[in-house]
DNA sequence: ATGCTTCGGGATAACGTTATCCCACACTGA
DNA sequence: TCAGTGTGGGATAACGTTATCCCGAAGCAT
């Protein structure tokens, strides 16, 4: 298990003691260099960076944070690497331009690797962390949060504890997905989505049973919450679809329950119309082409980033939750006409 | 830029020290417990074990690694992380079984960016790096290597130096592609894919050209390497499929050449004979579904991971280079026989 | 009772930085 | 010539750990 690196005669590198040496300085004067420290002579400056790049010296950032107190680099701890992740990456991007690297984790969609994950990131001294909570209790977090580590929720909101948080607009979102379906002719529309245990699972299948409320739609049977699996999304599928009035329309509540929808409906995809929530990349290449609800992953990275630098400035502020807005694109699928 | 976090008055976090005198200790004491060193006695443990959780303190990472001279800690500097990335997520799943934990940049396919990310990690010491190299030269990398720093190249190899790689079988993939399309009646096969500048696109290129000229096929105006975009591919795709003797098979070099040879067809998909290389998650869902070649990519971080302890463990072990074997996957497009 | 071993546990010096002090040197003005 | 004033640059003490020593007390045999 915890064999670490490093068994090898690893050459040592050389040190800031090294370079003053072969510069025949003072330690001192070797950091005030590396730090463009203004009052050092211009003869001597030259002189120590000959020094840095006979011995090819980099200075150890760790030694640097743990002088300086502050490590530069903010963890984020995500629900899984392999798979697309936008949000990832606009963090990324948003951070770089603080000047912060990313160090990233994910968690499996398992609470203990998500503990353990963020654990290892405190212990790490990052000055924030992103996280996209799969648990639903994270008071393990309150001692590191009441010390004043910034902590941004993105995705669903932190269980137990206040922390700030990032979320897209569920119910708006499955609105506009219920609303292009009755535009387009639809009356049995069906819903298939994330188990209600989670918070999106739980928001969506909400917003769903008070769209078809609203409009006086038929209810029994067509909310299939649960956890996201090849045979339950077919089960589902299979009992929206059968019986004498058979659903003509389906939202599904993630990008993996709509692959899941597809791959059950196979050449007969064309014939349910279809709005799934959350883009991914082939969609525009099914056929039909899908409808989606978009979440704007680049705006919740950017925010997130944005509301850990503002707690990061002032660890009082109060805690906040920023709603992005999402976007539905049509496409096809949801603009299917039901059967005749 | 670079403005750091830290401007608000963050509670300090206690130390050892504070443990220390809390449980009324010396501090290598709480040393001894903290890196459960047997030779302390049980009820002074648990006076430690007390103080530690009163005072909810955890060591820095910071001050371990720099006092042990490990990191505990690999880089992955990977080409993006927003799109799918299997490879990534099997290095952290290996890296994890080891201890380690993984600091996960982007490179976003920029030479310069990809110096930056590696060299941002080679100032944080970690014990190793794993690199989808982008650039053509890492001589950059000379200094460190011959430091010791243990890395490995995925995907491609690193350009002017020697170093660790792992990749996947290019040659025998497109063979098979070529092979398939073969047996399912096709003669007149197309290419289209990456740059030749980057070293996939040139070795699968390479062997395309040259299961054509090993089976008497025509080869003019059948290859067409170059940068993706969705306009290249498009022209390229018109000019395999006019003229008088138009292509009735054609093999993609990479994902992005895929879809956007998908999007050009769109309809018309099942006209042509498709294999593409490198599988992604939504190819079984397409009309027809996709046949592909298919990299082991839970192999390759395996492999990187374990070349990369193995180097940490002798330095001076000579240079290797892992190709792992790729697999046909037959989904349908690929078995589409010529047109009468 | 005394000498020897064993063993728990405390000072203290690193690890590689940066920040605080403080000194030595040149320069200016009377 | 001497006091006053910057100013470049060197000792040295942190930062939070761990490793090396070393000491004091207890256990054992003689």
């Amino acid at each position: 298990m915890t064999d670490r690196l490093g068994g090898g005669v690893r050459r040592k590198r050389p040190t800031m003691r090294d370079v003053a040496r072969e510069a025949g300085v003072a330690l001192r004067t070797v950091s005030r260099v590396v730090n463009s420290d203004p009052t050092v002579g211009a003869h001597l400056v030259s002189r120590v960076q000959a020094a840095i790049s006979a011995l090819d010296y980099a200075p150890d950032e760790r030694a640097q944070q743990l002088r300086r107190g502050t490590s530069g680099t903010i963890g984020a701890a995500v629900r899984n690497l392999a798979d697309a992740h936008p949000v990832l990456s606009a963090v990324d991007m948003a951070s770089r331009s603080h000047g912060l690297a990313v160090l990233a984790m994910s968690t499996e969609d398992d609470e203990a690797r998500e503990r353990e994950a963020v654990m290892s990131m405190c212990g790490r001294r990052v000055d924030g962390i992103v996280i996209e909570p799969i648990g639903t209790s994270h008071d393990y977090l309150s001692a590191e949060l009441a010390g004043g580590l910034p902590l941004v929720a993105v995705d669903r909101p932190c269980g137990g504890v206040e922390a700030d948080a990032v979320l897209s607009d569920n119910a708006a979102g499955i609105g506009m997905a219920y609303r292009q379906l009755s535009v387009h002719g639809h009356r049995r529309i069906a819903y298939i989505g994330d188990d209600e245990r989670i918070f999106t699972g739980r928001e969506r299948a909400a917003a769903f049973r008070a769209c078809v409320a609203a409009s006086g739609g038929p209810l029994s049977g067509m909310v299939h919450p649960g956890v996201v699996t090849s045979s339950r999304v077919a089960s589902a599928l299979a009992s929206v679809l059968s019986g004498p009035s058979p659903a003509t329309a389906l939202i599904t509540g993630n990008v993996a329950t709509t692959i899941e929808a597809l791959r059950y409906l196979g050449a007969d995809a064309g014939r349910l119309a279809l709005v799934g929530f959350d883009d991914f990349t082939l969609a525009d290449i099914l056929r039909p082409a899908l409808t989606v609800v978009a979440q704007n992953s680049a705006e919740i990275g950017r925010t997130a980033i944005d509301l850990l630098t503002a707690r990061a400035a002032d660890p009082g502020r109060p805690v906040q939750t920023v709603t992005i807005p999402v976007e539905l694109i049509a496409r096809g699928s949801g603009e299917l006409p039901p059967p005749v």
